[in-house]
DNA sequence: ATCGACTAGGGTAATTTGGGGG
DNA sequence: TATGTCCAAATTACCCTAGTCG
């Protein structure tokens, strides 16, 4: 059973936080209060009242639309490499690149990808800081990232390392294609 | 998924609000209703009754695109102070605002601005910075950038250097938000 | 127990909407 | 058929304090 706070329902719902208070009030839709006076809505009765409203919480979410993927590498070949291992799934899949933070950074915005597939090692500045810097701003933090690093990971600090930053995954390279498009399915599931 | 309201609809459809309200309770258009009842259409909903109907998204009534303008400070009086600037004409110019670098790229990214008013003096990542990397990034070149410091710039050096990193303008605070509405047009005018 | 970041609440002002009748 | 206008009500924005959570 899971527990649902004012705001994510009201975006749920398309409307002000305030407003779904007001429903709450009002005893349109069901919540309990917290000692504190912070109100919990349980996911069923959201969903009954959105059922109830006309509010469709399926719609347009299935598998119709692509994956999208962004590579950030500095070696253009280990770009290439991902963009081949996409290529005969490219009905499913959309793979873009960068070939450094700033870019990666603008064509977040400009893309808003489902997944990041982050180079840890890179000149400038680094994938570390990239992730941390993504999972600290709010209209990037639901991005998956998942680090990647060619180096010999002794004492599996820069693994460490990076879930510290926030990445949701962490793989060695060369890449095991097969376990990183599994790793891409689990994750982009999740946030939708 | 994006939820669109009445007015924003009527007006992607060059049509008065009351009219495209009818069309919902017509069933032309599918729309849901908050339990106040008020209509929200779903962003999919409306670009598949516009396509059918053959409606142009943008070609709605002679509307000249606004001028985008990003303002990066990490002073967010000045960025209200900006805002409220504009505000009087909001017909012309739209505003977003960024309080550090990266959230600047990302929303350059975004939303594509004409110009960027570019507080040069930040923590973490500075003005200058941002503003090297813009103007090298092939994506991002065509950016009109206006460097804005409030410190006493000592034998212009601040101002130098900004065009150095490739500003194409530089004012100092307080600002003179006259000469900078009209190097905003200037700037903007030669783009297109 | 404390800290800090984030999120939520309350109140009010401002804006937007729906509905009805020109 | 589509529009412009009016007003009460619904919704939203804003600001600031307080609760929640790791």
């Amino acid at each position: 059973m899971a527990f649902i706070t004012t705001s994510n329902a009201s975006r749920a719902c398309g409307v002000a936080r305030t407003t779904l208070t007001k429903w709450i009030d009002q005893g349109l839709l069901k919540a309990f209060v917290t000692p504190g006076g912070h109100r919990k809505i349980v996911e069923e009765d959201l969903l009954d009242f959105m059922e109830r409203q006309g509010i469709d919480p399926q719609e347009g979410k299935g598998q119709k639309e692509r994956i999208c993927i962004l590579v950030v590498d500095d070696n253009p070949d280990d770009i290439r490499l991902l963009e081949a291992a996409f290529l005969p799934a490219a009905d499913r899949y959309e793979v873009h690149s960068a070939d450094n933070g700033f870019q990666a950074i603008y064509k977040i915005g400009d893309l808003k990808p489902d997944v990041v597939i982050l180079d840890l090692v890179m000149p400038d500045m680094d994938g570390f800081e990239v992730c941390e810097r993504i999972k600290n701003d709010p209209d990037m933090r639901d991005i998956k990232i998942i680090a990647v690093t060619a180096y010999y990971d002794k004492d599996r600090e820069k693994e460490k390392n990076a879930y510290q930053c926030g990445a949701d995954a962490f793989f060695q390279k060369p890449l095991d294609l097969k376990g990183l498009v599994k790793k891409i399915l689990e994750l982009s599931r999740v946030g939708h």
